[in-house]
Parts: C-alpha cells; structure tokens; sequence
RNA sequence: UCAGAUGGCCGGGUGACCGCGGGCAGCAAUGUUCGAGGAAAGUCCGGGCUCCACGGAAAUACGGUGCCGGUUAACGGCCGGCGGGGGCGACCCCAGGGAAAGCGCCACAGAAAUGACACCGCCUAAGACCCUAAAGGUCCGGCAAGGUUGAAAUGGUGCGGUAAGAGCGCACCGCGUCUUUGGCAACAAAGGCGGCACGGCAAGCCCCACCGGGAGCAAGACCAAAUAGGGACGGCAGGUUGCGUUUUCCGCGUAGCCGUCCGGGUCGGUCGCGUGAGGUGUGUGGCGACACAUAUCCCAGAGGAAUGGUCAUCACCGCGCAAGCGGUACAGAACCCGGCUUACAGGCCAUCUGACACU
C-alpha cells in the first residue's frame, strides 16, 4: 500500500470529505491523474501536537496504521487518498473499537461521495 | 529497629502468530541478522567535522570566565584542597579577584548614612556672674556612656580612670601591618608593632587577569529531467525587410529558424552517515577526577520518519474474603562526542551518622 509523503497530498485531502467518528478523523479524496498507477488507494497520517508529546504521536500514528493495514485492503475504494487524524483519545482507545471508528468512517465517507457524484449528475 | 546522609544501579521479563526499518546473501521468491534513552528532552556551555572570511601578531569594542592546585581534546564540567555559613553528627550550601584608581548609589525610619552626627540625654571640675558661707542658679562650656531608628551607626567585653565621659590607660578578642615557620599555592599558625586609622554595594558603571573570527549537516560535495537567459560549432533561409553607420548610393554590422555540444543548476537522487576523544573485562599508577597497558566486542542509521496489533504466562502495585479486575513512571535517536540543567511510578545495592535495645 502506498503512503502519502507530500504535503500537497495532505492538503488536497483536507479539502475533501471529512467525517469524525470516535477516535478518528477520516479525510479523503480522488487520487489525482497519473499519481498512483494500478489505482490503489493510497493513505497517510497525522498527529498534531495537540495530541501530546513525540511519544504519544508517534504511538498514535502506529495505531492507526495497524488498523488501516487491516481494514483498507478490504474497504478502501481504488483511486482514492485517504488520510487517517489522529485525535486525543486514539492512543488509549481499544483497539476493537478503533477498527469499528474507521470501518463507520470509511463506509460514512463513500456513501458521501456517492451523493456527491450523484447531484453532480 | 527507627530516623537520616552520601554514592551508584534497574526502568518489566519470557514465548507464539500477523506486520515495520536497515545491513548481508540471492535474478527473484525468500532467508538471515540488527533495530531508541538515562535522560534520546531543554538546546545552556565545550569540542570534532564542513564552508566562508583573513599577511602574521597585537590592540580597541563586545561577550564570557573569576579562591588555589590538578584533570581533560576542551569547558562555565569534574576531582582534591582553602576560606565563609549551617547541622549533635554523617554531611550540605556559597556569583568566593579588586571598594587607599575613579564616578555613582545607600530608599523608609532616624539626631546623624561618610567631609559622619547631637534629638532625648549626661556633667558643672576649671573660668565669669548672682547669692556675703554652704547648697543652689545663670552664662561660657565639656561629653557621646545610656535611649530611640535602621540591613548597616566610626571596634567588642571587663577593669581602671573622670565633673561627666572618651583606646584616655591596661588585659583578652577583633582589625591593620611587619617578620618567621609550614604549604607548589589558596591559606594557616606563632611572634612583634600600631590605640583603630580603613562602613556597605562591583548582580550600577568601572579596574585587573585569562578566553573567544563567523555560520552551521537545511553545513558541504557530487549526479542531473525541465525552464529562463548565455556561449561554441554546423545546417537552412536571405540580399527582400527593420535598425545602426547624419542624408542618398555602395559597403559593412546586426536581428530569424533547426540540431549538437558546453555551461548552468530547479524538482529529484547519491554521498556526508557512524571504527568512535567507542563500549566491556583485567592489571598498573594516583586520595580522587583520570591516565597508561592489554584482551575482547561491532552496538539504530530513517527521511510523512522503522518497535504496532492480538494472546499466554510470570514479577510488582492497588481494590477484593475469593474468583478476578485495573495499573506499571518520565519520555522517541535525526551529523557525532564530553558536560550541565530539567522530568521520572516503583524498586535494589553499598558506605557512613545519630538514637534506642541486646550481647
């Protein structure tokens, strides 16, 4: 799976569909023309430092990357970035339950989509 | 046993499955091996390394350091001493050069704050006057003991002395100064001399001694798409046109397009990048910091940045009769090293001090 590394990525992301679910906030967007060949959804992360120190960023950070290796390849639409938030309560959160966060936020975020690419028809 | 002082150490362990980053082997699949800290933190000092600047050296300015000796690549670090202060003690704390080079400041209170001073007080001996004596009073005066203020008041205590007092005299202590002795030195001790002359602040300026060129791995080096402009060579087109040569003619110069190369350096990539003032053991020298010798080990190197998820079991702590449940600090390398400072659940070890008890 490919990760996201230029700012540019972050920023086109944030601009996208943005859903908040328990632990986690979801970004995402159309992978622009040519950046990703094969189509596969790529992904990032971010912690600020609102959530604390270099210790709890980091942690948070792993978190969220252990779910989503778990989770995108079975939910993750082709073509599209997706970028996973850390938020103050992802390190201590349950691990169960942060997989649930995702899963509600991936699936809340197409469906959001979908009625974009429908009015756009 | 209790209370305390100092120095040092640990910072959860083991195993299973799915994953992550680097090295090595391999065409590959894959295999194998290594993979955060005592502070990695704050970025406060000192160095290595790199580039820039610069005749050498010194001075001025600015900044830093500041008892003495040692240690070190170096330091504002560390070690050992000295001085001052605190504690019954083990031990702890100190921004600890110079105030007779100079300027400045010393609020409030107080009589007086440095050219020290006289508010309350103390005295009436000598001299003059009143009172014809005595006693007393007035003047001229003397004094700074006692009181009051303050962070600080021109040595302190005692005895003598005096009208009252005063280093006025003496003893001891303090201070200053000289000599001797001990010590590499800071300094200490002893003796002589001086009746005291010399208030505090240098963290206000300043003086003295010593140290310091600047910027930093986003340093710096190399490879190199694109693009702007430049140069060289070749080809095509052209004596029609524009511009310059004051005007006309002639002549000359210049302006176009394409290709290759040079140069340039952006995105990007590679190096710098870990064998080092290295770790560990042993021995020798030294009170110690540390030094030397020897054996042995190779121990993170990413670039949106690697350690995560799940489970079992053990250890410790809390709650609970129990089953069990919950928790396990501070905190994440980014060129490297030596320090300092700050944060830290819980636990361990060694040495020493005081008190109590027992032998």
């Amino acid at each position: 799976m490919q990760t996201l590394k230029k700012r540019a990525d972050f920023l086109r992301a944030a601009k996208g569909v943005r859903r908040v679910e328990g632990a986690v906030t979801l970004e995402t967007c159309k992978t622009p023309d040519g950046a990703a060949p094969g189509g596969a959804p790529r992904v990032g992360f971010t912690a600020s430092r609102k959530i604390g120190n270099a210790v709890a960023r980091n942690r948070a950070k792993r978190r969220l990357r252990a779910a989503a290796s778990q989770l995108l390849p079975l939910l993750g639409r082709g073509g599209h970035d997706y970028v996973l938030v850390a938020r103050a309560s992802t390190g201590t959160r349950a691990f169960d339950a942060l997989l649930a966060d995702v899963t509600a936020a991936l699936k809340a975020a197409h469906r959001q989509l979908d009625r974009m690419a429908g009015e756009a028809i």
